[in-house]
DNA sequence: AAGAGATAGTTGACTGGTCAAGTATTGTTG
DNA sequence: CAACAATACTTGACCAGTCAACTATCTCTT
């Protein structure tokens, strides 16, 4: 192992302020939380946001417009019609044009993709309590905390 | 367990428990901080990544190899070599073939990636603290101490 | 009714992350 | 020294995020 990396998670180039080191750990503690959550959910051959779409499009109940489910993810619009795309051709969810207005095209869960998420269930809720694990209730809702607060400016901003 | 979105902001799908809620919400606090990031460093002609790169390998001070830069990425190797053929298609950055392990090219960044970088500096300085910039000192600190237990957790288990 | 503008969604082109499989080179062992 | 394993990358193929430009449809004004 000739590798000069001596800080096993301190891979991180020169830092500046806190509130620096804060940003870039952010980024890196989501990617490995991201990673773990990839690890459990595409086994099932779905991608992390494949699943969350149909996680969004159980949760409305009713079909809900393409606009409406990129406005529920981070997304911007373009990426949600490709992902569209490879789960109606799963067989996952169904797109239907609106009849009255005829721009709109309503989005729903079928019963295949039900059934997988119903399958997924157990393991997904269980990998999101395990990726923040380490952390003593206190610490859990001290995050929630600041993360909204962060969230929060950014949009106000 | 209660499936309750009330908080007028979160047009979350269900969450489940806290845990669940924070690891959810970290992905999306640091996708927003990475947009931010974003904004400020793509006007400069390189992407967010390729500028981690050329940081990685002004903060190295000598070239370094390419699996040495991807194991201070969070990436993985595969992805590295196609980021560096772009990098080196702007003059950013040299490979040269080490001379005694025929296998090893290392990586510099090239006067005019120092260049790029020194221009950019303040810019991306003031972006990192406004990322995190609604947050007093004391909650900055806090994020920090968590995200540490969050990463560390994570390659430990 | 005709045209201007807004809205819903798609397409193209590029960057990036990831896996699996490949090539070139070196080190090791029988 | 010949075969085999390990190392350092590269390549191919796929999914996703992003911007700008496009089509189709609707609405509003005149």
């Amino acid at each position: 192992m000739t590798n000069q990396i001596s800080s096993p998670e301190d891979r991180l180039m020169r830092l500046g302020s806190d509130r620096q080191e804060a940003a870039v750990r952010l980024i890196q503690a989501a990617d490995v939380v991201r990673r773990r959550m990839a690890a459990v959910i595409e086994p099932y051959g779905v991608t992390v946001q494949q699943y969350n779409v149909l996680r969004i499009l159980r949760g409305a109940g009713d079909p809900l417009p393409i606009l409406a489910i990129a406005a529920r993810m981070i997304e911007h619009t373009p990426g949600i019609t490709r992902l569209l795309d490879r789960l109606e051709a799963k067989g996952l969810v169904a797109r239907v044009r609106d009849t009255k207005d005829r721009r709109v095209y309503h989005c729903s869960i079928t019963a295949a993709g039900l059934a997988l998420l119903a399958s997924m269930d157990a393991a997904v809720d269980e990998v999101d309590e395990a990726a923040v694990g380490a952390l003593n209730p206190a610490e859990v809702s001290q995050l929630l905390q600041i993360l909204k607060t962060v969230t929060a400016e950014q949009t106000s901003r």
